[in-house]
DNA sequence: TTAATCGGCGATTAACTTAGTCTTCGATTG
DNA sequence: CAATCGAAGACTAAGTTAATCGCCGATTAA
């Protein structure tokens, strides 16, 4: 039970992103070499962050992908939520109507499962926390705690390879 | 992404566990059989169960489980926890340490992500709520969820099944 | 004491998911 | 028009999950 390496390599690719003017983009090969990922595979991550409207694509030579929205707008949730789809991580299997008690007398049993409701309402506090993070707070943290050096380096592989 | 059967099938008994006195239990069969389960698999719950010292098992003829501790000690983080193992949500794959920076200058690269220390909190939210849920609040909830009749039935079959 | 009933455990299987690749396509640039 | 990019779907290999099977030791009732 865990989360898909996808989320992991689209948080890491979209801070790359928030430097870029609007009028540029950063291609995959850059951002999957830059951090060591399979190229064909990150290409489709980047497909469900455009579907779901947080980054936008830009086709042809040159192109790539740049955020379509402001930093501050993109939360950690909308990004686990563009890669790994709606579905909650406790999925209610119902197990109540292949029971005793349903085969013995239909309707007596609730459609609605008491255990589920648990579970739905903890992992809304999970999600919660995960809203209120956003990307442009990310890379305000990364700035204090990543070297200058570093985050110096990483602007400028990505502004001289693609030009 | 979600959470295993596993951890459903285990909450759905361990109601049933709560009012079998001291030294009485209940077998895998009746259990398996009152909600429908695969015994089998659900043998295998329960050895997970018990490894976690959330019931104990009682061998041979007449044997079965009974809850080891007290179902206001028992929340709905320790079963998910006996059944899931410890493992978080988000497994950090560390990918900063494949990238272009770290092969450049190998001592720079942080050897903790903020990326995961966000995941990390966020779970820690619910798996805070999970921790305050217990088997006996569990119990109440149900009793004033579903009609006494399903209760009273419940009751009956497994105190009839057992003697 | 012996047969039947229980949990414990390890090997195995079938279905499903995941990470990743390959290939074809259409758009853009030079 | 050719090279380079993203889009998308088919495909694959590895891993996971749900579930089964078989064998063991413990226990109990006849």
């Amino acid at each position: 039970m865990q989360y898909s390496v996808g989320v992991e390599y689209a948080l890491h690719c979209l801070v790359y992103l928030i430097d870029v003017p609007s009028n540029d983009s950063i291609g995959i090969k850059n951002l999957a070499e830059f951090q060591g990922l399979p190229e064909t595979f990150l290409s489709k991550v980047f497909g469900k962050l455009s579907k779901a409207g947080i980054v936008s694509s830009v086709p042809g030579v040159k192109g790539g992908y740049r955020l379509s929205k402001s930093p501050e707008d993109i939360s950690f949730w909308d990004v686990i939520e563009a890669i790994e789809g709606p579905n909650p991580i406790f999925q209610c299997k119902n197990i109540k109507e292949n029971g005793y008690l349903y085969r013995k007398n239909c309707c007596q049993a609730p459609s609605f499962c008491t255990i589920n409701l648990v579970m739905l309402s903890a992992e809304e506090k999970m999600r919660d926390d995960l809203r209120s993070k956003s990307l442009s707070w990310l890379n305000e943290e990364l700035d204090s705690v990543l070297s200058k050096q570093i985050r110096e380096d990483t602007r400028k592989y990505f502004s001289k390879s693609n030009t």
